[in-house]
Order: structure tokens, then sequence, then C-alpha cells
DNA sequence: CGACATTTTGAACCTGTTCAAAAACAGTGG
DNA sequence: CCACTGTTTTTGAACAGGTTCAAAATGTCG
């Protein structure tokens, strides 16, 4: 009989807020995790995740001052970060989807340092971060493997700077769509079609635009025949032409 | 006799590009390195940096797919980081002062993802990643700090983010004035006024403005009192007020 | 089905940009 | 040390891209 502390499949979606998984079993492992592994290292691994969580849509997995304890590796669902003002204006900081780590933002101070919040129905492995540092002292792959999450992350944000700095609306839009279809690509999903699990408010914050402005821009690359767009779905009918909108951007993570 | 391949203090301020210091010797060691060590951990930091190298106004330190072998720590100088596009334009990511650290970028991805560009003369201790990575295993203590940088340096990149995605022009300069002055302040500069090493189109890259905007926004704020304006000497007259106008500005590191 | 949220589209407006020219400054070499 | 050249900064005026405000249309969820 299996140790319920050890392995658990997730067959059902919801219910299983405290269950323990193997790393060294995940269908993610590649994504979240260093590759190339002995047995008996990979095996190390699985002291990573302390439990699953499981979150509804529109659910916090951390707010901003949030004392810090874990990292998240989001096993399934679309979140978005954001940074707020106390002004009320916040922005969104990123968007992070299957197969994507969250949380990193902690580690500085101690507390989050923004929101993070389920788009849709989500589940995320907790990570503890003194375990994480801890096996990663032994493991020198884990170890680098870490460091280049945070260098990309940091990699992510200039490219994010560069669109929020010097390009125009028709290109942040055309950016954001060729970014988020070629993680969902990577993920396995469709390289020509991409649905979007946000709204076109929090597309806007994003990119530092406002709705109508997203909404208006998506009309008119509808019209140039560039997508096509079906509410929330949206298909690359010319990625040639989106892409060459984007000569700016060799951005984005 | 001193080895001098272990201590040499930097009374010439150039022609030194390749001696050896000792971080623990440092007078920015509480600036780059943890505090807290026992003197044995602390004579394990000496082995940390490899050479010193200094450069003059305008060089740059690595430039865009330069292979990644080291960060550095700024002893003396500023710096720009910037990441540039296919058609010219470019996006300055952050600008360095003593103190502070540059190359995280290069991690990732095993090569440099921005220029770093001195703007003025400056010296660097260059630390080998790999040497790095190796002792932070051993040391705790500097795995700890080394992380809390990344993470502060992501979470710094946030608060541009929501700068250049939802302020306003003149929000934007306050906050990098007062920004500024603070890096400067904790330094021992002045607290009321700082040096500009940057020009005001590297300023207006940095906050998505052209430097006409930058150079009339500055003269307004001169207008109305806020501060007086000397060339690159920009004295603040009315911190309060200043501040005020960031009330977006939880922001930036 | 009904209440609420999201999206689309229009029209006036405003902030920051563009283009241009003059002024101030910095570095170089005589 | 000063004159000269190129760069940086300032300021003006016209312009444009994106915002704001508003209303209708479409979707979503209980």
């Amino acid at each position: 009989m299996p140790n319920p502390a050890t392995i658990r499949v997730a067959s059902e979606p919801f219910g299983l807020a405290q269950a323990r998984v193997a790393c060294s079993q995940c269908n993610l492992r590649e994504l979240c995790m260093p590759v190339g592994l002995s047995e008996a290292e990979s095996s190390q691994l699985d002291r990573l995740v302390a439990t699953r969580r499981t979150l509804r849509k529109g659910e916090a997995l951390f707010r901003l001052n949030d004392p810090f304890t874990s990292l998240y590796a989001i096993r399934l669902g679309t979140f978005k970060t954001r940074v707020g003002t106390s002004d009320g204006r916040d922005q969104v900081t990123g968007f992070q989807v299957t197969g994507e780590l969250v949380g990193l933002d902690g580690i500085g101070s101690g507390r989050h340092a923004c929101d993070a919040v389920a788009l849709e129905d989500a589940e995320v492995c907790e990570i503890p971060y003194v375990r994480l540092d801890k096996i990663a002292r032994e493991l020198p792959a884990l170890q680098r493997h870490f460091h280049q999450l945070m260098s990309r992350e940091i990699v992510r944000e200039h490219g994010v700077m560069l669109l929020l700095g010097s390009m125009r609306a028709d290109e942040r839009v055309a950016a954001f769509l060729l970014n988020l279809l070629q993680r969902m690509h990577t993920r396995g999903y469709s390289g020509r079609e991409i649905v979007l699990r946000m709204t076109r408010e929090e597309i806007g914050s994003y990119l530092g635009l406002k709705l109508e402005t997203v909404s208006r821009t998506l009309s008119r690359m509808a019209d140039e025949g560039l997508i096509s767009v079906n509410q929330r779905r949206v298909r690359i009918e010319a990625l040639d032409r989106l892409r060459a909108m984007v000569q700016a951007g060799d951005a984005q993570s």
C-alpha cells in the first residue's frame, strides 16, 4: 500500500489541498527542475515539495507583505502578479503559466513584494525556501538551475521594460501575443492559437495601456488579417507579419 | 613584505588593472557582502574577487552576448545597463552606483543579456561566478545574501514596471530623483543634492520619455520650487512635495 | 433568466512627441 | 589659456497616439 505521505496521483482536480508528491514523478520536471541528474540526486528533489495547493479563480496565492516562506511551481493554471500603489493604481508585472515559478520576489526582504492571483482554477506545488536552499547546497546542479531561473526572470523584466519604455501600442500587443503563444507552444499547446486567461484590463495593465486601447488594437489587427479574435480566443493568421511588427522585440521571456 | 597577489591598497586611481584585493578589508564590504560572519568565514570571502578593473567613461564593462563569466561589484563610479532593439532603439534598464552589483543578467543563458557602460571613470571588482557559486555552497550566509540580491533586483524591476506602466512624466522624474537621492544618501552623500552622471537622454530612456520631456519636466519642477537645477547638479528644495508627487511610489529599489 | 462584468466602438481631449533652432557646456588641440 | 567643434540642454510650436468619457453590445455566472 503506497504511503500517502510520499506519492499521490492528482486524479481529482480539487479537494486534495495537502497531498505530498514526488518531483521525480512529476510530468513538469523538465520545466521547473534541472535535468541530467543521477537517480540518487533526482530522488533528492522529492524532498523539495512540501504540499500541493489548489486555488479557485480569483484567489490569491500570496499577497503583498505576506511573510515569505515558499516558492510555488505552477502545476496547472495561470496567475498574474501585480504591484499596487497607495492611490489605487496597479500594475500587472507578469503572467505565469503552467510549469513556471512564482514567489521569487519574497526572498529579498522576507516578505512578498507583490500579489499573485489565480486567473483560473489552479494547482501549485509549494517549495519551502529553506528546504530549497539546503538541498541546493548539496546539489550543485540544482543551485545552478535556481540561479538561472532568477537571472532569466531579471532578463524577462528587462524585456518588459523595453516594451513599456519604447514600443507603441500595436507593437506591445503583438509582442505580448507572440510571447504568450511561444510559451504555450513550448508546453504542448497550439502554435497558432491562444486562449487569453486574462481580461483586456489586465493585459492593458501589463502593457501600460488602457483596456480600450488593447481592445481597439486587437480589433485593428483582426481587420488587417493578422489575427482573428473570438472573445478570449486569439488565432494567429499571419505569424510573420506579426513578428515583423516587433522587430523591436528581441525582448521578453 | 606584503604579498602583492594578496592585498593591495588602491592609492593610485588608475593603472592597476590587475590588483588582487581582500574583500575583508574592503570599505564596501557591508554593501556587497553579508555581515555577521566569523573571522574565518569572512576570510573565505577574500577568495571571491579575482581582479580589479578600471574603466574610462564610456567604456563597456560587458556587452550583449559577451560570454558570462563574472559578476562585478562597483567600487567606484556609475554605470548604465541597456538593452537594444534590432531597429536601433534602446532602453536603459538601470543605473548602478558605487557598492552595487552588475552582471546578474548573464547567469541565465551564459551570455550577457545587456550592455553595461561606465558613465564616468570607474573601478570594479571582478567576481568569477564559478567561484562565487562554490564558496556560497560552503557559506550559507553568502548564499542567502546572493539570493537576496537577485530577488531585490527583481523587485526593483517591478518598481520600474510600475513607473513605466502607470505614472505620468512628472511622477516618473520625481520617482527617479528620489530614488537616486536615497541611494546616494545611503552611501554617505548629501541627502539634499545629487549629481546626475547620466544625460537627459539616458534618463529619458530609463523613464520611457524623450529627452525633451525630461528637460521640460526638470525646468517646471524648478519653476515650482521643488528643486533647483544647475546642469547635472540637482538640489532638492521641497522633499515633502516631491514625495507627494509619487504617492504612486512605493516603488523602485 | 436576470444581474453583473467585460468588451467594443465613437468622439473629444490631453499629454507627451516631433521637429527645429538657439543656448550652454565640455573636451581638444593649438 | 583660449578658441573651436561637437555634444548636451533648453525652449517653442505643431502634431499624434493614446486616454477619457460614454453608451451599446456581448458574455458570464448564479
